[in-house]
DNA sequence: TTATTTTGCGTAAAATTTACACAAAATGTA
DNA sequence: TACATTTTGTGTAAATTTTACGCAAAATAA
């Protein structure tokens, strides 16, 4: 059936939700990306995304959506923008609320279509489908700005981390370079990790403490109002 | 005619903007809200908004709602989120793409629907049509991060204004209490402010300095990666 | 005149940030 | 075993920024 059953009075947009999905390999940020398997775009990579279902919010949406391509249940998501460029789809006008996901890259098994996704680094990313660059753009400066405001970066580290894997994942995001010594210092001082007993064993060199997130410590810093400037 | 002349394969949520727009009286924060006319929620009271044009971006939309409410052209607008509770409007379903905007209040006029609109101190806002209470929280919430990364102030102040009125629109949007000497230190030293040769006159007592914004500094200093903490 | 309010300009103390020094822990090599 | 090398933990002094005020000038009102 090729029918058009869904009729309004006025004309509607399509809806979807795409989602830029970042992950941290320990020195460089990565993004999911999706070869598309058919026109438009077809053979570009893009964003994992999909038409909004009429009873589900657009978190909904996008958590589905992150769900059925890489397998993960309960990600941090942020909605970061919505894009509306009347032009942006050949095929219709679709309107996207775009999202980003931030995931602990070991833990992404891969979903259905798992064959067709794959991780390329920041600096690595080919030309996108539709307008998929620019979304890049846009959801990398709002995590740079949302990286003052919540600790994103203990979504895309492992439960147990050491002061130096914290550092470089700061360093990737900002892209800037801060002083070991000085970096450590800062980050104890939000009181918001959990030193544990446990080391780095076996390790190359000297062994390093890991570290975990207090997120009740978190919490409480929050209701105060602060700032975790960097 | 009431025919429905577009019909699509899937169904199509519809789409608005809606637009909270802030004004500041020289102490507190405003909102400007429209009185509505028509169920649902007849006679509640609203942020101005409707539906998405087909060949308009949400930002043109926006605009477009934003001159036919008050008559502004070229406002200084942002996106700052999308709302798409299934539930949100009692008669279709419709997600919106909500904007605040920053305008100068006595540069206001008013437009077509000028007589329903109204300003309202924050803390005098009475309950508003669908989720609208929502919105205006989250535009707030927005409104207060933006103003580290923004010179947010200059959008809602006249083109001269004293270091007084500034002070009082930054304590009004964040809810603090400065330092009178310290505030002006500080908003000096970055550089983004032309001192006039003019002052307050008359005035009760001591006559003040007025400023106006640069914009050609602030966009030198945006350039090298700054912050305007407060 | 004098008291009061508002503004401009300053300064000392406190707190934070920055730039380093140094030693301990592990490894590899002569 | 001794020693050079790398990586990590801890500390400290200097520079900078923030904070908390003091004080006098300009205008008004009594």
């Amino acid at each position: 059936m090729d029918e058009k059953n869904f009729c309004y009075k006025y004309p509607h947009p399509a809806v979807t939700t795409d989602c830029v999905i970042f992950g941290f390999d320990g020195t460089r940020m990565q993004v999911l990306l999706v070869k598309r398997g058919i026109d438009p775009f077809k053979g570009r990579w893009a964003f994992p995304g999909g038409f909004l279902k009429m009873d589900e919010s657009c978190e909904q949406g996008a958590l589905r959506e992150l769900r059925e391509e890489t397998g993960l249940t309960g990600a941090y998501i942020e909605q970061f923008h919505t894009f509306s460029d009347p032009q942006r789809d050949p095929r219709e006008r679709v309107i996207t609320i775009a999202y980003y996901a931030l995931v602990k890259i070991q833990e992404v098994k891969g979903g259905d279509d798992a064959e067709r996704a794959e991780w390329f680094a920041l600096d690595e990313v080919p030309p996108l489908a539709f307008d998929h660059d620019r979304i890049l753009r846009e959801a990398l400066k709002r995590l740079r700005e949302r990286i003052h405001f919540e600790p994103v970066g203990f979504e895309l580290l492992p439960e147990k981390f050491t002061m130096k894997q914290l550092q470089n994942l700061y360093e990737a995001i900002l892209d800037v370079h801060f002083d070991r010594r000085n970096f450590t210092k800062k980050m104890l001082h939000f009181n918001i990790l959990n030193q544990l007993d446990e080391t780095t064993r076996p390790t190359p060199k000297r062994e390093a403490f890991l570290y975990s997130f207090n997120i009740e410590s978190y919490n409480e810093l929050k209701q105060k109002g602060f700032k975790l400037e960097f």
